[in-house]
This record gives structure tokens, sequence and C-alpha cells, in this order.
DNA sequence: ATTGATTACATGAGAATTCATTTGATGCAA
DNA sequence: TTGCATCAAATGAATTCTCATGTAATCAAT
């Protein structure tokens, strides 16, 4: 299955590396179960983004969901149209775009954000508290550098 | 700037969410690195992944640089035209594809890897060598589970 | 008020990714 | 062997993303 390798990987200890690679090993598993539920990934995060009562800019929304401005413009279109978010353009600038929860799509982020915490609970329940308190401290350290 | 939020958002406590943000923010530094020596991430990433002497599978390889199959059948097209990589096929079992560095994909691989490294130093200077360890064996730790 | 710069979002065109499937190789069971 | 399931990689078609740019609103300076 493996192969033989003459030294160890460069990437084995890199930062960079392993931070997305646990991020994408630790997503895996709640993906499928999106799938499974015949919710796209990128609706997720957007929802989840929202939840529970944050209406938040476009541009904003891309940075919370690791996406680029034009595809949130995209996702949003296709959202509105499924009837989860709405668009409302603000009173104070109107170059900028509220968008928020309706009450069908808060429904089901109540639905999505319970499966999420619970899926994050199998994750975290091979670490003690103070484990998950470090890690989570170090990385939200790293978001407000 | 920012909106008012009636209340905290879910994600503000997520793993899922502070390991994806973590990781996309803590890389992004280095992507424009990367952009102004006129190297694409993807490149990069498999370049990391071989560094500095493992050869690997395509499958294999797609997952470490968290991208499919296909795509990294198409990525690895382009770097053996590029000059930077190898394919060659398993003798021991001739449908797999050996992926292996070219003298000229170690040397770019080289210079590279020392940028990346810098990089990483610049980030974990603000931590202690004992939370530094702590991370990483975390982070080992979710990819093994 | 007018000009020019900047910001936020939308949009068209092109590029990159992925799904579904195919091709070729291997292993296993009858 | 033969037949069949499985596996790794390649490929065509379609989706998705993003770059570059456009449009409209706001802001700052004169």
């Amino acid at each position: 299955m493996l192969y033989a390798r003459r030294m160890s990987r460069f990437i084995d200890d890199y930062l960079l590396y392993l931070l997305a690679q646990a991020s994408g090993k630790a997503s895996a598993a709640f993906h499928e179960e999106l799938t499974a539920e015949g919710v796209a990934v990128s609706t997720w995060r957007i929802l989840a983004a929202l939840y529970p009562d944050s209406p938040t800019g476009i541009g904003e929304l891309a940075k919370d969901c690791l996406a680029k401005q034009p595809t949130m413009t995209r996702q949003i279109d296709r959202l509105a149209a499924a009837g989860l978010v709405q668009r409302q353009a603000r009173v104070d600038d109107r170059r900028r775009v509220e968008v928020r929860l309706t009450p069908a799509g808060r429904a089901l982020a109540d639905r999505l954000t319970t499966m999420a915490s619970a899926q994050e609970r199998r994750i975290l329940q091979r670490y003690t508290a103070t484990e998950v308190t470090q890690l989570k401290a170090i990385l939200s350290g790293l978001l407000t550098s």
C-alpha cells in the first residue's frame, strides 16, 4: 500500500500542511453526512456563517467561507432562489447587501449545526478539556494575528 | 466595517471552522510569496509532497494535496511537461505510476521549502516550543485517527 | 457642487476542478 | 486457464470557480 521512501518527507512536520490536512480530514466525515442529507458543503458553510442571526455582507461572507467574492455572489443567488437566505441592501450604504437567513434557512441550519456539534464532540472526545481549550486558543490566535 | 450582530456566531467556537480558517489564513501569506515567484499553489503542494525524495503514486499524491485523482493526473501532466517531475510505471504493478522530482524540480523545491520554513518560523515565533510541539502533536493525532 | 479615488457587489469569459466512465492491470475463485 | 471483481490511472463532458472588468454608491478634496 505505502511506497518505500528514502527519507522522511518535508511536509510531515510542516505546520501549514498539518493544518490543511487536519482540516480536510476532520471535515471529511461531516461532509459525508451533508452529502447524505443532500446539502452541498458550500451551502453548509454559508448557513453556518449566518447562524443563528448574523446578517453579513457578500465580501465578508466570502472570507468566512474561504471563497472569492464572485463565487459568493453566485452562491447567494442560488441559496436565495432556494429560499434559504434573503438579500437586502443596507439603507445606510446601498453598495452593501446584507444576507440573512430566512425562517426556512434557519430551520435547516438548526438541524445541521446540531449534527455538526455532535460530530465535533466525537472528534474531540479523545482529548482532554485542557487540550481542546489550548487547541482552540492557538487556532483563534492564528486568526487574529 | 463590521456589522452589528445580535448574538455570537456558531462558527466562532466550531473546531472545523477554526481549523479551516487558521489553515487558510496561515497559508495566505506564503501563497502571496509563491505568486510573486510565479509558482502556482498547486505546483508548490506537489513539489512539497515529493520533497526531498519520496516517489508517490497519483492517488496518494491527490490525497496529500487535497485534490481528486483526475485533477492530480492533469497537474502531473503539466509539471511533467515543465520538466519538474517525471512519471514512471512501477515494474511490480504497472497500474501504478510513480511520480518523482527531476533535478530541476528538486532545485525549485529546495528554494521553496527554504522559503516555507522561514515563513513557518515567522508564524510560530509567537508561541513557546511547548505550545508548538503540542499543536503539531494534536494535529498529527487528528490525521491518524 | 464637481472631480477623482475607492469600495461593494455583479457579470462575462476563460480556466480549473470534478463526476462519471473507460482503459488497462492485478488478484482470486472455480 | 477462464471469468469476474477490484484497483490505479486516464479521459470526456459538465459543473464550478475565479480573473478581469463593469456598474453603482460613497467618500475626500478642492
